[in-house]
DNA sequence: GCCTCCCGAACGACCGTTCAATCACCCTCT
DNA sequence: AGAGGGTGATTGAACGGTCGTTCGGGAGGC
Protein backbone atom coordinates (compact mmCIF):
# COMPACT_ATOMS: atom_id res chain seq x y z
CA UNK A 1 0.00 0.00 0.00
CA UNK A 2 0.87 3.73 -0.51
CA UNK A 3 3.46 5.04 2.35
CA UNK A 4 3.75 3.02 5.34
CA UNK A 5 2.22 2.36 8.20
CA UNK A 6 -0.67 5.20 9.71
CA UNK A 7 -1.00 6.22 5.88
CA UNK A 8 -2.04 2.49 4.62
CA UNK A 9 -4.05 1.55 7.52
CA UNK A 10 -6.19 5.14 6.67
CA UNK A 11 -6.41 4.36 3.17
CA UNK A 12 -7.55 0.75 3.92
CA UNK A 13 -10.31 1.86 6.24
CA UNK A 14 -11.26 4.32 3.85
CA UNK A 15 -12.20 1.79 1.09
CA UNK A 16 -13.29 -0.39 3.61
CA UNK A 17 -15.70 1.58 5.44
CA UNK A 18 -16.83 3.54 2.38
CA UNK A 19 -17.52 0.41 0.48
CA UNK A 20 -18.98 -2.10 3.63
CA UNK A 21 -19.99 0.33 6.29
CA UNK A 22 -19.00 1.24 9.43
CA UNK A 23 -20.68 -1.74 11.03
CA UNK A 24 -19.72 -4.82 8.66
CA UNK A 25 -16.25 -3.87 9.21
CA UNK A 26 -13.58 -5.58 11.48
CA UNK A 27 -10.72 -4.09 12.24
CA UNK A 28 -9.05 -7.36 11.52
CA UNK A 29 -10.18 -6.56 7.57
CA UNK A 30 -8.68 -3.21 7.55
CA UNK A 31 -5.35 -4.71 9.31
CA UNK A 32 -5.27 -7.23 6.24
CA UNK A 33 -5.93 -4.93 3.45
CA UNK A 34 -3.31 -2.30 5.03
CA UNK A 35 -0.79 -5.32 5.17
CA UNK A 36 0.00 -4.73 9.36
CA UNK A 37 -0.74 -6.94 12.12
CA UNK A 38 -3.69 -6.42 13.96
CA UNK A 39 -1.71 -4.57 16.86
CA UNK A 40 0.01 -2.15 14.75
CA UNK A 41 -3.37 -0.55 14.13
CA UNK A 42 -4.16 0.01 18.19
CA UNK A 43 -0.15 1.70 17.89
CA UNK A 44 -1.55 4.60 15.63
CA UNK A 45 -5.40 4.50 16.55
CA UNK A 46 -6.93 3.69 19.89
CA UNK A 47 -9.62 2.03 18.21
CA UNK A 48 -11.88 1.60 15.50
CA UNK A 49 -13.84 4.59 16.40
CA UNK A 50 -11.45 6.70 16.31
CA UNK A 51 -10.23 5.66 12.52
CA UNK A 52 -14.06 6.66 11.41
CA UNK A 53 -13.36 9.84 13.50
CA UNK A 54 -10.39 10.62 11.68
CA UNK A 55 -11.91 9.85 8.27
CA UNK A 56 -15.17 11.74 8.54
CA UNK A 57 -13.15 14.52 10.14
CA UNK A 58 -10.97 14.92 7.76
CA UNK A 59 -13.18 14.89 5.07
CA UNK A 60 -14.88 17.29 6.34
CA UNK A 61 -12.41 19.76 6.96
CA UNK A 62 -11.23 18.85 3.53
CA UNK A 63 -14.59 19.44 1.28
CA UNK A 64 -14.65 23.17 3.17
CA UNK A 65 -11.70 23.82 1.89
CA UNK A 66 -12.68 23.36 -1.81
CA UNK A 67 -15.95 25.62 -1.28
CA UNK A 68 -14.00 28.10 0.23
CA UNK A 69 -11.62 27.96 -2.62
CA UNK A 70 -13.64 27.72 -5.13
CA UNK A 71 -15.74 30.94 -3.65
CA UNK A 72 -12.76 33.27 -3.17
CA UNK A 73 -12.88 33.36 -7.24
CA UNK A 74 -16.52 34.11 -7.00
CA UNK A 75 -18.42 37.64 -6.76
CA UNK A 76 -21.12 39.02 -5.20
CA UNK A 77 -23.66 37.53 -7.44
CA UNK A 78 -25.87 34.61 -5.60
CA UNK A 79 -25.52 32.81 -8.97
CA UNK A 80 -22.00 32.92 -9.11
CA UNK A 81 -21.90 31.75 -5.49
CA UNK A 82 -24.18 28.94 -5.93
CA UNK A 83 -22.22 27.82 -8.94
CA UNK A 84 -18.79 28.10 -6.95
CA UNK A 85 -20.26 25.80 -4.37
CA UNK A 86 -22.15 23.06 -6.66
CA UNK A 87 -18.78 23.48 -8.65
CA UNK A 88 -17.07 22.60 -5.92
CA UNK A 89 -19.47 19.87 -4.07
CA UNK A 90 -19.97 17.62 -7.22
CA UNK A 91 -15.90 17.59 -7.77
CA UNK A 92 -15.52 16.69 -4.48
CA UNK A 93 -18.23 13.67 -4.43
CA UNK A 94 -16.64 12.87 -7.40
CA UNK A 95 -13.22 12.52 -6.70
CA UNK A 96 -13.43 11.47 -3.54
CA UNK A 97 -16.60 9.27 -3.50
CA UNK A 98 -15.98 7.04 -1.06
CA UNK A 99 -14.84 9.41 1.92
CA UNK A 100 -18.17 11.46 0.76
CA UNK A 101 -20.39 8.68 1.04
CA UNK A 102 -18.70 7.56 4.09
CA UNK A 103 -19.79 10.98 5.52
CA UNK A 104 -23.29 11.14 3.88
CA UNK A 105 -24.07 7.39 5.08
CA UNK A 106 -21.89 6.29 7.87
CA UNK A 107 -22.44 9.41 10.13
CA UNK A 108 -25.38 7.55 12.03
CA UNK A 109 -21.83 4.55 13.55
CA UNK A 110 -19.95 7.40 15.56
CA UNK A 111 -19.65 8.29 18.68
CA UNK A 112 -21.83 10.89 20.84
CA UNK A 113 -18.77 13.74 20.94
CA UNK A 114 -17.74 12.90 17.30
CA UNK A 115 -21.57 12.93 15.97
CA UNK A 116 -22.03 16.47 17.58
CA UNK A 117 -19.13 18.14 15.89
CA UNK A 118 -20.16 16.41 12.58
CA UNK A 119 -23.47 17.79 13.04
CA UNK A 120 -21.73 21.52 13.48
CA UNK A 121 -19.98 21.09 10.34
CA UNK A 122 -23.20 19.21 8.80
CA UNK A 123 -25.11 22.49 9.75
CA UNK A 124 -22.57 25.06 8.65
CA UNK A 125 -22.71 23.44 5.27
CA UNK A 126 -26.36 23.74 5.02
CA UNK A 127 -25.89 27.06 6.08
CA UNK A 128 -23.80 27.92 3.15
CA UNK A 129 -26.32 27.23 0.66
CA UNK A 130 -29.18 28.29 2.27
CA UNK A 131 -27.86 32.20 3.06
CA UNK A 132 -26.51 31.83 -0.48
CA UNK A 133 -30.46 31.26 -1.92
CA UNK A 134 -31.60 33.61 0.37
CA UNK A 135 -29.33 36.17 -1.10
CA UNK A 136 -30.33 35.35 -4.34
CA UNK A 137 -34.37 35.11 -3.91
CA UNK A 138 -34.27 38.46 -1.97
CA UNK A 139 -31.89 40.23 -4.84
CA UNK A 140 -34.40 38.84 -7.18
CA UNK A 141 -32.28 37.17 -9.29
CA UNK A 142 -33.58 33.30 -7.82
CA UNK A 143 -37.39 33.58 -8.69
CA UNK A 144 -38.16 30.01 -6.92
CA UNK A 145 -41.21 30.38 -5.17
CA UNK A 146 -39.46 27.34 -2.79
CA UNK A 147 -36.28 28.23 -1.76
CA UNK A 148 -35.92 25.63 1.18
CA UNK A 149 -37.05 22.98 -1.17
CA UNK A 150 -34.39 24.21 -3.98
CA UNK A 151 -31.61 24.06 -1.19
CA UNK A 152 -32.50 20.49 -0.38
CA UNK A 153 -32.82 19.40 -3.90
CA UNK A 154 -29.19 21.23 -4.95
CA UNK A 155 -27.82 19.55 -2.10
CA UNK A 156 -29.29 16.40 -2.36
CA UNK A 157 -28.56 16.43 -6.36
CA UNK A 158 -24.99 17.06 -5.45
CA UNK A 159 -24.21 14.38 -2.68
CA UNK A 160 -25.82 11.99 -4.86
CA UNK A 161 -22.82 12.00 -7.32
CA UNK A 162 -20.79 10.22 -4.32
CA UNK A 163 -23.41 7.29 -5.22
CA UNK A 164 -23.09 6.62 -9.12
CA UNK A 165 -19.67 8.43 -10.22
CA UNK A 166 -16.68 5.74 -11.13
CA UNK A 167 -13.70 7.14 -12.02
CA UNK A 168 -12.83 4.81 -14.40
CA UNK A 169 -16.22 6.06 -17.06
CA UNK A 170 -15.78 8.49 -19.98
CA UNK A 171 -16.82 11.18 -17.59
CA UNK A 172 -14.98 14.19 -17.01
CA UNK A 173 -15.56 15.41 -13.46
CA UNK A 174 -15.07 19.61 -14.63
CA UNK A 175 -17.64 18.67 -17.28
CA UNK A 176 -19.99 16.98 -14.91
CA UNK A 177 -19.60 19.47 -12.25
CA UNK A 178 -20.40 22.36 -14.86
CA UNK A 179 -23.63 20.68 -15.89
CA UNK A 180 -24.74 20.46 -12.50
CA UNK A 181 -23.73 23.72 -11.76
CA UNK A 182 -26.74 24.51 -14.92
CA UNK A 183 -28.92 22.19 -13.29
CA UNK A 184 -28.66 24.01 -10.07
CA UNK A 185 -29.28 27.65 -11.82
CA UNK A 186 -32.33 26.34 -13.60
CA UNK A 187 -33.88 24.63 -10.39
CA UNK A 188 -33.47 28.13 -8.45
CA UNK A 189 -34.86 29.82 -11.24
CA UNK A 190 -31.60 31.98 -11.74
CA UNK A 191 -32.62 35.33 -14.04
CA UNK A 192 -29.23 37.66 -13.98
CA UNK A 193 -29.28 40.95 -12.76
CA UNK A 194 -28.04 42.20 -16.42
CA UNK A 195 -30.77 41.66 -18.63
CA UNK A 196 -29.56 38.72 -21.79
CA UNK A 197 -31.00 35.90 -22.71
CA UNK A 198 -34.07 34.24 -21.20
CA UNK A 199 -32.66 30.97 -20.26
CA UNK A 200 -29.31 32.10 -18.15
CA UNK A 201 -26.38 30.74 -18.71
CA UNK A 202 -23.54 31.89 -16.17
CA UNK A 203 -20.92 33.42 -17.73
CA UNK A 204 -18.37 30.80 -16.93
CA UNK A 205 -14.84 32.36 -15.57
CA UNK A 206 -11.91 30.68 -16.77
CA UNK A 207 -12.60 27.26 -15.46
CA UNK A 208 -10.75 27.87 -12.23
CA UNK A 209 -7.36 27.32 -12.53
CA UNK A 210 -7.08 26.57 -8.49
CA UNK A 211 -8.06 22.83 -7.78
CA UNK A 212 -8.15 21.57 -4.17
CA UNK A 213 -5.57 19.83 -2.51
CA UNK A 214 -4.89 16.44 -4.35
CA UNK A 215 -3.82 14.40 -1.15
CA UNK A 216 -6.11 14.27 2.20
CA UNK A 217 -9.07 12.31 2.84
CA UNK B 1 -46.38 -4.22 19.47
CA UNK B 2 -48.91 -4.26 16.57
CA UNK B 3 -50.20 -7.33 15.81
CA UNK B 4 -48.81 -10.87 17.09
CA UNK B 5 -45.58 -12.88 15.98
CA UNK B 6 -44.43 -12.33 12.83
CA UNK B 7 -45.77 -8.65 12.13
CA UNK B 8 -44.22 -7.53 15.34
CA UNK B 9 -40.74 -8.84 14.01
CA UNK B 10 -41.04 -7.27 10.90
CA UNK B 11 -42.05 -3.50 12.27
CA UNK B 12 -38.76 -4.41 15.20
CA UNK B 13 -36.62 -5.60 12.05
CA UNK B 14 -37.51 -2.35 9.82
CA UNK B 15 -37.24 0.19 13.03
CA UNK B 16 -33.81 -1.26 13.66
CA UNK B 17 -32.44 -1.90 10.45
CA UNK B 18 -33.85 1.75 9.30
CA UNK B 19 -32.45 3.49 12.34
CA UNK B 20 -28.73 2.04 12.64
CA UNK B 21 -28.29 -0.09 9.91
CA UNK B 22 -28.16 -4.03 8.91
CA UNK B 23 -24.91 -4.74 9.86
CA UNK B 24 -24.70 -3.00 13.55
CA UNK B 25 -28.75 -5.03 14.59
CA UNK B 26 -28.33 -7.66 16.09
CA UNK B 27 -30.93 -10.51 15.62
CA UNK B 28 -31.43 -9.88 19.92
CA UNK B 29 -32.40 -6.23 19.37
CA UNK B 30 -34.75 -7.15 17.34
CA UNK B 31 -35.94 -9.93 19.32
CA UNK B 32 -35.64 -7.56 22.10
CA UNK B 33 -37.65 -4.91 20.52
CA UNK B 34 -40.28 -7.22 19.54
CA UNK B 35 -41.23 -8.83 22.63
CA UNK B 36 -40.63 -12.09 20.95
CA UNK B 37 -37.84 -14.30 22.58
CA UNK B 38 -35.00 -15.58 19.85
CA UNK B 39 -35.85 -18.71 18.94
CA UNK B 40 -39.79 -17.26 17.93
CA UNK B 41 -37.74 -15.49 14.97
CA UNK B 42 -36.37 -18.34 13.74
CA UNK B 43 -39.60 -20.28 13.44
CA UNK B 44 -40.84 -16.96 10.94
CA UNK B 45 -37.58 -16.30 9.24
CA UNK B 46 -35.00 -18.20 8.28
CA UNK B 47 -32.36 -15.80 9.56
CA UNK B 48 -31.63 -12.11 9.74
CA UNK B 49 -30.52 -11.82 6.03
CA UNK B 50 -34.76 -13.25 5.17
CA UNK B 51 -35.45 -10.57 7.35
CA UNK B 52 -33.95 -8.01 5.23
CA UNK B 53 -34.86 -9.52 2.12
CA UNK B 54 -38.30 -9.40 3.24
CA UNK B 55 -38.15 -5.79 4.30
CA UNK B 56 -36.14 -4.67 0.85
CA UNK B 57 -38.44 -6.67 -1.74
CA UNK B 58 -41.64 -5.65 0.24
CA UNK B 59 -41.15 -1.88 0.31
CA UNK B 60 -40.15 -2.24 -3.35
CA UNK B 61 -43.44 -3.84 -4.30
CA UNK B 62 -45.33 -1.05 -2.87
CA UNK B 63 -43.25 1.32 -4.28
CA UNK B 64 -44.21 0.56 -7.43
CA UNK B 65 -47.70 -0.08 -7.06
CA UNK B 66 -48.30 3.46 -5.38
CA UNK B 67 -46.05 4.94 -9.03
CA UNK B 68 -48.53 2.82 -11.00
CA UNK B 69 -51.29 3.87 -9.48
CA UNK B 70 -50.31 7.47 -9.62
CA UNK B 71 -49.56 7.01 -13.20
CA UNK B 72 -52.59 5.39 -13.68
CA UNK B 73 -54.44 8.49 -13.37
CA UNK B 74 -52.09 10.75 -15.85
CA UNK B 75 -52.70 11.43 -19.30
CA UNK B 76 -50.36 11.42 -22.04
CA UNK B 77 -48.40 14.36 -21.47
CA UNK B 78 -44.61 13.89 -20.20
CA UNK B 79 -45.03 16.62 -17.71
CA UNK B 80 -48.34 14.78 -16.36
CA UNK B 81 -46.21 11.65 -15.85
CA UNK B 82 -43.37 12.96 -14.37
CA UNK B 83 -45.55 14.85 -11.91
CA UNK B 84 -47.11 11.39 -11.48
CA UNK B 85 -43.98 9.71 -10.53
CA UNK B 86 -42.11 12.04 -8.62
CA UNK B 87 -45.79 13.12 -6.50
CA UNK B 88 -45.72 8.83 -5.75
CA UNK B 89 -42.08 8.86 -4.64
CA UNK B 90 -42.25 11.74 -2.28
CA UNK B 91 -44.95 10.78 -0.84
CA UNK B 92 -43.66 7.11 -0.28
CA UNK B 93 -40.20 8.31 0.60
CA UNK B 94 -41.73 10.78 3.43
CA UNK B 95 -44.54 8.06 4.80
CA UNK B 96 -42.35 5.49 4.33
CA UNK B 97 -38.69 6.41 5.34
CA UNK B 98 -38.02 3.52 7.41
CA UNK B 99 -38.22 1.19 4.60
CA UNK B 100 -36.87 4.20 2.30
CA UNK B 101 -33.52 4.73 3.70
CA UNK B 102 -33.14 0.82 4.09
CA UNK B 103 -33.82 0.02 0.66
CA UNK B 104 -31.51 3.25 -0.29
CA UNK B 105 -29.05 2.79 2.09
CA UNK B 106 -29.07 -1.08 3.15
CA UNK B 107 -28.97 -2.66 -0.28
CA UNK B 108 -25.20 -3.55 0.22
CA UNK B 109 -26.06 -6.12 3.13
CA UNK B 110 -27.73 -8.16 0.85
CA UNK B 111 -26.91 -11.99 -0.08
CA UNK B 112 -25.80 -12.28 -3.66
CA UNK B 113 -29.56 -13.82 -4.87
CA UNK B 114 -31.81 -10.79 -3.12
CA UNK B 115 -28.72 -8.28 -4.93
CA UNK B 116 -29.59 -9.34 -8.49
CA UNK B 117 -33.71 -8.99 -7.76
CA UNK B 118 -33.43 -5.42 -5.94
CA UNK B 119 -31.21 -4.28 -8.65
CA UNK B 120 -33.11 -5.36 -11.23
CA UNK B 121 -36.31 -3.76 -9.63
CA UNK B 122 -34.07 -0.63 -9.03
CA UNK B 123 -32.85 -0.21 -12.97
CA UNK B 124 -36.76 -0.59 -13.67
CA UNK B 125 -37.26 2.74 -11.28
CA UNK B 126 -34.81 4.61 -13.22
CA UNK B 127 -35.72 3.50 -16.71
CA UNK B 128 -39.39 4.64 -15.61
CA UNK B 129 -38.08 7.90 -15.02
CA UNK B 130 -35.81 7.69 -17.97
CA UNK B 131 -37.85 7.01 -19.77
CA UNK B 132 -40.70 9.80 -19.61
CA UNK B 133 -37.96 12.49 -19.56
CA UNK B 134 -36.64 11.16 -23.22
CA UNK B 135 -40.39 10.98 -24.12
CA UNK B 136 -40.62 15.15 -22.82
CA UNK B 137 -37.76 15.94 -24.50
CA UNK B 138 -38.48 14.14 -28.01
CA UNK B 139 -41.73 15.78 -27.90
CA UNK B 140 -39.91 19.12 -27.46
CA UNK B 141 -41.96 19.88 -23.85
CA UNK B 142 -38.93 19.48 -21.51
CA UNK B 143 -35.85 22.09 -23.14
CA UNK B 144 -33.42 20.69 -20.97
CA UNK B 145 -30.10 20.29 -22.51
CA UNK B 146 -28.90 17.43 -19.97
CA UNK B 147 -31.85 14.59 -20.19
CA UNK B 148 -29.48 11.92 -18.39
CA UNK B 149 -28.09 14.57 -15.57
CA UNK B 150 -31.49 16.04 -15.03
CA UNK B 151 -32.97 12.44 -14.52
CA UNK B 152 -29.85 11.86 -11.79
CA UNK B 153 -31.28 15.41 -10.25
CA UNK B 154 -34.84 14.27 -10.28
CA UNK B 155 -34.75 11.01 -8.34
CA UNK B 156 -31.81 12.12 -6.03
CA UNK B 157 -34.20 15.24 -4.71
CA UNK B 158 -36.42 13.21 -3.97
CA UNK B 159 -35.10 10.12 -2.53
CA UNK B 160 -33.70 12.42 -0.12
CA UNK B 161 -36.96 12.91 1.61
CA UNK B 162 -36.30 9.88 3.22
CA UNK B 163 -33.52 11.27 5.11
CA UNK B 164 -34.52 14.58 6.79
CA UNK B 165 -38.54 14.33 6.64
CA UNK B 166 -39.75 13.51 10.39
CA UNK B 167 -43.66 13.09 10.35
CA UNK B 168 -43.60 14.77 13.78
CA UNK B 169 -42.85 18.35 11.75
CA UNK B 170 -45.62 20.56 11.17
CA UNK B 171 -45.72 19.69 6.82
CA UNK B 172 -47.95 17.82 4.85
CA UNK B 173 -47.21 15.22 2.61
CA UNK B 174 -48.90 16.00 -0.01
CA UNK B 175 -48.38 19.56 -0.19
CA UNK B 176 -44.50 18.76 0.19
CA UNK B 177 -44.80 15.94 -2.83
CA UNK B 178 -46.42 18.78 -4.82
CA UNK B 179 -43.74 21.32 -4.56
CA UNK B 180 -41.32 18.77 -5.42
CA UNK B 181 -43.60 18.32 -8.37
CA UNK B 182 -42.93 21.76 -9.06
CA UNK B 183 -39.37 21.15 -8.83
CA UNK B 184 -38.92 18.32 -10.74
CA UNK B 185 -40.67 20.34 -13.32
CA UNK B 186 -38.62 23.27 -13.18
CA UNK B 187 -35.23 20.82 -13.42
CA UNK B 188 -36.48 19.49 -17.10
CA UNK B 189 -37.85 23.17 -17.94
CA UNK B 190 -40.77 21.66 -18.77
CA UNK B 191 -42.99 23.70 -21.38
CA UNK B 192 -46.50 22.74 -22.04
CA UNK B 193 -47.63 22.11 -25.40
CA UNK B 194 -50.18 24.29 -25.49
CA UNK B 195 -49.17 27.37 -25.12
CA UNK B 196 -50.09 29.19 -21.94
CA UNK B 197 -47.70 31.29 -19.20
CA UNK B 198 -44.10 31.70 -19.30
CA UNK B 199 -43.35 29.50 -15.98
CA UNK B 200 -45.62 26.69 -16.24
CA UNK B 201 -47.52 25.42 -13.73
CA UNK B 202 -49.04 21.76 -14.56
CA UNK B 203 -52.67 21.71 -14.38
CA UNK B 204 -53.00 19.87 -11.55
CA UNK B 205 -56.17 17.19 -12.59
CA UNK B 206 -57.84 17.16 -8.70
CA UNK B 207 -55.02 15.84 -6.30
CA UNK B 208 -55.81 12.30 -6.78
CA UNK B 209 -58.29 10.21 -4.95
CA UNK B 210 -56.83 7.61 -4.89
CA UNK B 211 -53.98 6.73 -2.22
CA UNK B 212 -51.53 4.34 -1.55
CA UNK B 213 -51.96 1.12 0.42
CA UNK B 214 -51.62 2.38 4.03
CA UNK B 215 -50.25 -1.33 5.25
CA UNK B 216 -47.10 -3.32 3.38
CA UNK B 217 -43.62 -2.81 4.68
C1' DG C 1 18.32 2.21 28.58
C1' DC C 2 14.61 4.36 26.65
C1' DC C 3 11.72 5.53 22.85
C1' DT C 4 9.11 4.10 18.38
C1' DC C 5 7.37 0.50 15.76
C1' DC C 6 5.53 -3.78 15.46
C1' DC C 7 4.17 -8.63 16.55
C1' DG C 8 1.45 -13.08 18.25
C1' DA C 9 -1.48 -14.63 21.63
C1' DA C 10 -5.02 -14.14 24.39
C1' DC C 11 -9.31 -12.02 26.78
C1' DG C 12 -14.24 -11.60 27.57
C1' DA C 13 -18.25 -10.28 25.11
C1' DC C 14 -21.37 -10.82 21.64
C1' DC C 15 -22.60 -12.69 17.15
C1' DG C 16 -25.96 -15.83 14.12
C1' DT C 17 -27.71 -20.11 14.53
C1' DT C 18 -29.32 -24.68 16.38
C1' DC C 19 -31.72 -27.81 19.37
C1' DA C 20 -34.59 -30.27 22.55
C1' DA C 21 -38.46 -29.35 25.11
C1' DT C 22 -42.77 -27.22 26.60
C1' DC C 23 -47.21 -24.93 25.93
C1' DA C 24 -51.87 -24.25 23.77
C1' DC C 25 -54.94 -25.70 20.60
C1' DC C 26 -57.93 -28.33 17.31
C1' DC C 27 -59.14 -32.69 15.15
C1' DT C 28 -60.27 -37.48 15.62
C1' DC C 29 -61.56 -41.78 17.58
C1' DT C 30 -64.07 -44.24 20.99
C1' DA D 1 -68.22 -36.41 26.38
C1' DG D 2 -63.62 -37.52 27.09
C1' DA D 3 -59.10 -39.46 25.85
C1' DG D 4 -55.36 -39.35 22.41
C1' DG D 5 -52.43 -37.28 19.24
C1' DG D 6 -50.63 -34.25 15.96
C1' DT D 7 -49.41 -29.35 14.86
C1' DG D 8 -47.87 -24.74 15.25
C1' DA D 9 -46.06 -21.23 18.57
C1' DT D 10 -42.69 -20.30 21.79
C1' DT D 11 -39.08 -21.04 25.12
C1' DG D 12 -34.08 -21.21 27.45
C1' DA D 13 -29.76 -22.99 26.90
C1' DA D 14 -26.08 -23.85 24.32
C1' DC D 15 -22.81 -24.11 20.05
C1' DG D 16 -18.74 -22.46 17.52
C1' DG D 17 -17.08 -18.40 15.68
C1' DT D 18 -15.83 -13.58 15.35
C1' DC D 19 -15.75 -9.20 17.43
C1' DG D 20 -12.96 -5.01 19.60
C1' DT D 21 -9.50 -4.63 22.66
C1' DT D 22 -5.45 -5.69 25.74
C1' DC D 23 -1.06 -7.47 27.06
C1' DG D 24 3.77 -8.80 27.23
C1' DG D 25 7.43 -8.66 24.62
C1' DG D 26 11.07 -8.15 20.70
C1' DA D 27 13.77 -5.40 17.10
C1' DG D 28 16.31 -1.33 16.02
C1' DG D 29 17.81 3.43 16.18
C1' DC D 30 19.00 7.40 19.42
Amino acid sequence: MRGTGKEAILDAARQEFGERGYAAVSIRDIARRAGVSLSAMYHYYPGKQDLLHALVNGSGQAYFDACREELASAGDDPGEQLAAVVRATVRYRAEYRLESSLTLTEWRSMSEEGLAEFRRRRLDGTRMFEQIIEDGVAQGVFRTPHPKDARRGVIAMCNAVAQWYRESGEESVPDLAERYVELALVLVEYRPAARRSRIPRISTPAPAPTRMSPDNP
